[in-house]
This record gives structure tokens, sequence and C-alpha cells, in this order.
DNA sequence: TTCTGTGCAAATCTTTTGCATGGCA
DNA sequence: TGCCATGCAAAAGATTTGCACAGAA
């Protein structure tokens, strides 16, 4: 991927600690939490704040380079990639990014022109539906 | 589809006045916010509570009488029905209830057993989409 | 040097909780 | 009558805002 500074520097963001510490915790974890990202980030920058987090992400999220979801009905970000469905395990609560093309029939963007898809799939991951509880 | 009694019958909470109306409403709105959810009842029923709703939502979704969704990244409520998606128009705001099979791979079903989905589709409906701006 | 970003504290929602009273079964 | 539900007020959580200072370009 893409290195976090040139995220910034192809937005309308200056480039900060803060957000390159942002967008390096959403790229690890994949999906975070607001609140997620700030426990996170404040072990290795403990002067942050939440309201820097939260104007940050809203910074973010405007000019594109983040996207929201919602799993479980909760906001959580992700750093913008190409479109894709989101399969959650049920039980241990694992997030795959799956392909849309995988899923969704190929009339659907003849049908709905121009349109953003958000998918969510909740099931058992493979490893929790291995037989053991 | 069936009274609103009977939905709250068949559950483990009572029938009251302010949970019929709850329902009653979402049967309207098709789908609902909390809040909108409220500002309409308080007109027919003007002592009723912000707590109440909430509480109300939260033991209507826990008997499964009702589930949520979340539309613009904001929680909405509506009343349970077959699983199927949401298409929401971009322009107009209005909501549209799409079923699955006509959206989503039959393979899908194999490949995830026991899932289930949530799909949101943001879009130009057919009457903002005439040239119309 | 300029202008935007940060951090703090306060303000503003949003949602939940506790408790006394009211109402369904 | 016995419980559960309601409504109020307070508490708790989540998010936004204002402002002085710091830091990127």
């Amino acid at each position: 991927m893409k290195n976090y500074r040139n995220l910034l520097e192809e937005s309308n963001l200056k480039t900060t600690p803060q957000r390159l510490a942002i967008l390096k915790e959403l790229d690890k974890q994949g999906h975070a939490s607001i609140e997620e990202i700030y426990e996170s980030i404040k072990e290795m920058f403990p002067s942050i704040s939440l309201a820097t987090i939260y104007k940050n992400i809203n910074a973010l999220k405007e000019e594109d380079v983040i996207s929201e979801i919602c799993l479980h009905h909760k906001p959580k970000f992700e750093i913008k990639k190409e479109p894709h469905a989101h399969f959650v395990c049920k039980k241990c609560g694992k997030v795959e990014d799956i392909p849309f093309n995988e899923i969704i029939n190929e009339e659907i963007d003849k049908k709905y022109p121009n349109s953003q898809k958000e998918l969510y799939i909740y099931g058992i991951c493979k490893s929790c539906g291995n037989g053991n509880s």
C-alpha cells in the first residue's frame, strides 16, 4: 500500500504525526473504532487528545482518505480502498474484506448505476466453524 | 401485514399504547430513527418520554420484533420482515426495500451458510434521475 | 510568517439507569 | 393483585466546539 504520507499529501490535509499515527493504526488494524484508535495511539503518543482523533477522522472522511463502516451497528473506520464487502465472524469478531464481484450479480450495476454499495455478511469464519465450540 | 397487537402478543412484551404507537409509526414510515419516532408519536401522545422510546426500541429489538439498520451510518429501525436489501436515494433520501434474490448470487449462501446479510445501495431513484436537477 | 492542527475544557448531543407511580393481564 | 412499563430526572457516554498555543509548509 501507498505510504501514509502520500495519502495526506494528495489530500488537502497537512501531514502531522497525529494523522500519520491514525493512518498507521487503521492500516494495522484494518478496521477500528474511534476509541480503539485512541487507546492504541495513546500508548505511543500519550499527549494525543480524543478530540484530535474525532477531528481528524472527520477530516479524513471528508477528504475521502478513509471510509466509515458500521460493524454490528457501531461505527468503524478503514483506509479507503477498492469497494468491497465485509465478512464478520459472529463468534470471534474477525473482519475480512471480500471483493464485491464474488458476491454481487453483475446486472446490479446496470440496474443501479452510479451507486455505492455497502454489504456486510455476518457468519461463522473457518477457524470458528471447525466443530470446536 | 399482521396487526401490531399480535406482534406484541407473540413476543414476551406486554401490549401497551406506547408500544403500539411505536410499531404503527414504524409501519407507516417504513424506516425511522429514535428521534423521528419520538417527534411523531409526541403529537398524538404528548406525555410519552424519550426514555420510553429507547427502552421499547431495545426491547423490541431483543425480541426480534423490529430490526436495526444503518442509513448513512445513522441508526434507523424497521419492523422485522423477510431479509432484504435497502436502496437509498442520494438525492431525495427515499428508502426502498429490495429482495435479496434480485441482487445477490445464489452461491453466496453455500459459501457463507447461516449468515445474515446487510446490504445498502446508495444511488439515484427513478424520480430524481429523470433529468430534473 | 502564515495558516492549519493540536490539546484542553466546556458544551452539546445521545443513550442508559434508578426509582416512584401507573396500568396491563 | 402482581409485575412489568412508563415518565421523570439524573447519570453516563459519545461527539463537537472554542480558544490559545504549537508546528507544518
